[in-house]
RNA sequence: GCCCCUGUAGCUCAGUGGAUAGAGCAACCGCCUUCUAAGCGGCAGGCCGAGGGUUCGAGUCCCCCCAGGGGCGCCA
């Protein structure tokens, strides 16, 4: 369970005495761990040591109220009374802040807390007060916060599997900022390896040929059409005056291309980059080999043919000419085997840049820092959190998104992809399919360690009946009584809130969860927790829409009134959900 | 062989060790003189992969099987 003691001390349900919207759970737990030790001071428990967190969750059963802690079950033996006795014991201790309309025990031992109803309504209010930052917390604020996501190499354009990718790290990036962070969202590159190297060569052949030579792409070559396209642009560029220049230049010319390309491909679904981080950087200001040297300095290094403690078998497969490498003997820190950080051609593996690569981001100063990667790339993330701490820093600030494999599924059948035989499913492909925001609603909407089998034929098909529409009508509804109640003349001015019922009343109570699921999809790097609450939430909007109207002819004025002020605040938040989550919130369907 | 992830409604998936396991889609029965029906109401649908254990309490934690995906490079 979340941990809520002591995290929010900043965090107010008042404020210059209006009242404020905010994190509701810290508060609770702080009333009743007071309401254990007043207990205890009274004789009414005995004494015993107090929990390290009192837990307080949403209530299972609404109708008994909207929060419960089970702490009395917990403390039953340490107590050795029964848990409904302390339930009862703390319920009858525990203080009555105006917010809190009741606070009681229920078999076995639960103890419930109802929100008073004059609060619940009054954070309609404060909703429409706090406008679009609504909801917005302190948890990061004067920290900074860096999200690296996408990290594509440009060597051709976007793949669902990287636009996965990118959906998880830009909204953990807009929730980062939710919270308070000032986050940069960073795009990590290498132009310089081999696969660029065979990428320029490759479109220097297409070029060729599309002046109509004869030339053949090279060896593992690029084999999609798009260098095709880059080509023939080059000529109505150009014309045939780069005939002679080297491959270099084709790589220069394609790597502008697909950065072009992917920059277009992120900003169709809402992703943008504060900043792109060139690996080669790392190599021309030193601090790959900077960080060799601290590592070797330190003992973490060795040159070898094969690694430390290998078999005879993998010893035997070395040629016998094999010249050394250079190790990290990352098993000093825990890896089950070390890892080559140069190879034996003096070039660096991927993870010794890598680690100089987070340094450079520690160095940074950031506070928090989030790296999006797809499972295949595990050993390369434990063997970057080894490499920092062998060298002396903490890499607690570092979290790793690992997210399985996307799989694209078309007529029945899997389809592989592969960027070097110019087989995949392209990003844009899918856009232009179904539409941007149900292709980020699709991908958010599961938690980053399912496997996503992405069905083509089954969302164009049902790229209609799909949760997005349900979530996103919920404001255009919003924003349709608006139009009619401007037409109208009719204002939600002095609204008086007391006149709202039973359904309203509940809506608001769901909305208010919103900080919570903010702070759990932070906390547990979960960002999908936010597309299921907005599914939810306007589970709970359509129905009460239906019944509870506004402009028709037996709605009294002043009900009427109250009404649109509490559809305000929805469509407040319904908006501030959708932003979230990198989707639109369009006023008409 | 070793490691990681997954297994929950017909399908796609949620589910903080807490109360009677939930959505969407599909199916079935109804509802448009209404702030747009991309909606609403109703009806179904489950040995939470199997088995053991820990616990006051297990879909959730542990062990062991079974099935699917991924990883175990001097690839990136």
């Amino acid at each position: 369970m979340l941990q809520w003691r002591g995290v929010f001390a900043s965090n107010r349900l008042f404020c210059r005495g209006v009242l404020f919207v905010n994190l509701i759970p810290p508060h609770l737990a702080t009333l009743l761990r007071d309401a254990i030790q007043r207990a205890q001071a009274a004789g009414d428990l005995p004494e015993f040591d107090l929990p390290e967190s009192v837990p307080v969750q949403r209530s299972g059963k609404p109708e008994l109220g909207d929060f419960a802690s089970p702490v009395a079950m917990q403390l039953a033996k340490a107590a050795r009374r029964k848990p409904l006795d302390i339930a009862q014991a703390i319920a009858r201790h525990a203080a009555a802040p105006d917010y809190i309309d009741r606070v009681e025990a229920a078999p076995p031992g639960f103890i419930n807390i109802r929100l008073s109803d004059a609060w619940v309504l009054n954070q309609i209010e404060a909703i429409i007060a706090a406008g679009e930052d609504v909801f917005a917390l302190d948890i990061g604020r004067g920290k900074t916060a860096q999200v690296e996501c996408v990290s594509a190499n440009p060597t051709g354009p976007l793949t669902v599997g990287h636009t996965r990718n990118g959906i998880i790290g830009s909204t953990m990036a807009n929730l980062l900022r939710a919270l308070g962070y000032d986050v940069q969202l960073e795009y990590y590159f290498n132009n310089a390896g081999r696969q660029m190297r065979v990428l320029g060569q490759s479109l220097q052949a297409r070029y060729l040929q599309a002046l109509g030579r004869d030339v053949p792409l090279p060896e593992d070559g690029y084999q999609g059409e798009y260098l095709v396209s880059v080509a023939r642009q080059l000529v109505t560029d150009h014309g045939d005056a780069l005939q002679d220049e080297p491959w270099e230049r084709f790589k220069d010319e394609a790597e502008k291309a697909m950065f072009v390309w992917i920059e277009r491909s992120l900003g169709r679904i809402n992703i943008r980059f504060d900043t792109f981080f060139n690996e080669n950087s790392l190599y021309e200001n030193g601090s790959v080999w900077r960080v060799l040297d601290q590592l070797e300095e330190r003992g973490y290094i060795y040159r070898a043919i094969v690694r430390e403690g290998a078999s005879e078998e993998e010893r035997a497969k070395m040629p016998p000419d094999a010249k050394e490498a250079v190790w990290f003997r990352s098993t000093a820190l825990g890896d089950e085997e070390d890892r080559v950080l140069v190879k034996s051609s003096g070039e660096p593996t991927y993870a010794l840049p890598d680690i100089a690569y987070h340094v450079d981001k520690l160095e940074r100063g950031f506070d928090y820092l989030i790296n999006v990667l797809g499972t295949d790339h595990i050993i390369e993330a434990q063997t970057v959190a080894r490499g920092l701490q062998a060298i002396g820093y903490d890499p607690t600030p570092v979290h790793v998104v690992l997210y399985q494999f996307v799989t694209l599924v078309e007529g029945g059948e899997q389809r592989k992809m592969s960027t070097r035989r110019g087989e995949f499913v392209t990003q844009d492909e899918l856009v232009d399919d179904v539409g941007a925001d149900v292709v980020r609603y699709f991908i958010l909407a599961r938690s980053p360690n399912s496997h996503l089998e992405f069905d083509l034929d089954l969302a164009r098909q049902h790229a209609n009946e799909n949760p997005v529409y349900y979530i996103q009508n919920a404001h255009v509804r919003c924003a349709g009584i608006f139009r009619q109640a401007a037409e109208r003349g009719v204002t939600d001015d002095g609204a008086d809130l007391s006149l709202l019922g039973e359904r309203e009343r509940a809506f608001v109570r769901k909305m208010l969860e919103t900080p919570e699921v903010l702070l759990q999809a932070y906390d547990e790097l979960a960002p999908h927790k936010l597309a299921f609450y907005a599914l939810e939430l306007a589970r709970l909007f359509h129905p009460m829409y239906d019944e509870v109207r506004v402009m028709h002819g037996d709605v009294p004025e002043d009900v009427a009134r109250a009404r649109l002020r509490m559809y305000r605040a929805a469509q407040i938040v319904f908006r501030r959900l959708l932003t979230l989550m990198g989707m639109s919130a369009p006023e008409v369907m």
